[in-house]
DNA sequence: CGGCATCCAGGACGATACTG
DNA sequence: CAGTATCGTCCTGGATGCCG
């Protein structure tokens, strides 16, 4: 892929693979963009760490998870269980009764999602610490 | 802003401690939630992935990711960088040269990030099945 | 209780143009 | 090459109200 000619933006379909890094197209045959999106999302990945620990309600959900609405949880919950990630049942009572878990696939994401709270919870202060290095180096240059 | 404080058999409002689950509360001291939020990112993870192999230049990382813009590329460097996920090199050289690595800390994220992007890609499969049958059930109840 | 529909504000994001 | 600046759009996501 010589770089001279800059100005070919379609032929990126052709060939890039002189990298030995990997691609990341967006056309739909990379399906793992779209799904990434979606389980790296802001709420998917409470939600799915919540569900680790047991099975829980709506409002269970709602409570634990500060600062959702019930639209965005909503929404949430049925993009999961669209993907097979979680499992809705409704139990026919009144009042209404619904519970939410991880299905078998689902579980064997938490493992992932669980790394990565984990290293968040045990570098926050190391990424605190860069930002104010950051911050305090930019003021410098001010 | 308690809700079921007319009918709560159990308080739980008092202490939600009872729940052997987590809590993600959105106030100052949680700043896991806005690491997460910025880690989980939909090209934060792209980036991660790409620089977990070698050392990029800025051009290299746009052109490996289809479909970002250069505004988006460089705010989120900049931000990995603020985090101290990446390091940011200039080369004082004309055309100007800049390249960007994962630094100590990056790297021990990006094993993380790389489980997440191995278990997508051995599971689409699964996933697209499940929103199949999803998408099913859902056209039949219409 | 567990939703869904509607409305609306704000921020994310893309396109474009300009600089060192 | 590697950005910054500005603008306009769109879509996320919050607030509210109704229903089974």
């Amino acid at each position: 892929m010589e770089e001279g000619t800059s100005n070919s933006p379609s032929d990126i379909c052709s060939t890039d693979r002189d990298y030995d890094v990997l691609q990341w197209d967006a056309r739909e045959e990379c399906e793992v963009r779209q799904i990434l999106d979606r389980i790296a999302d802001k709420w998917s990945l409470l939600v799915i760490a919540l569900l680790e620990k047991r099975t829980l309600r709506f409002t269970e959900l709602k409570r634990n998870i500060d600062g959702i609405s019930q639209r965005m949880l909503t929404t949430t919950l049925r993009h999961l269980e669209r993907d097979g990630i979680i499992e809705r049942t409704v139990y026919p009572v009144v009042p209404p009764k619904v519970d939410y878990a991880l299905t078998p696939l689902g579980c064997t994401l938490h493992e992932t999602i669980r790394s990565l709270v984990l290293w968040t919870e045990q570098n926050q202060a190391d990424i605190i610490a860069a930002r104010q290095r950051y911050d305090m180096r930019a003021a410098d240059g001010m």
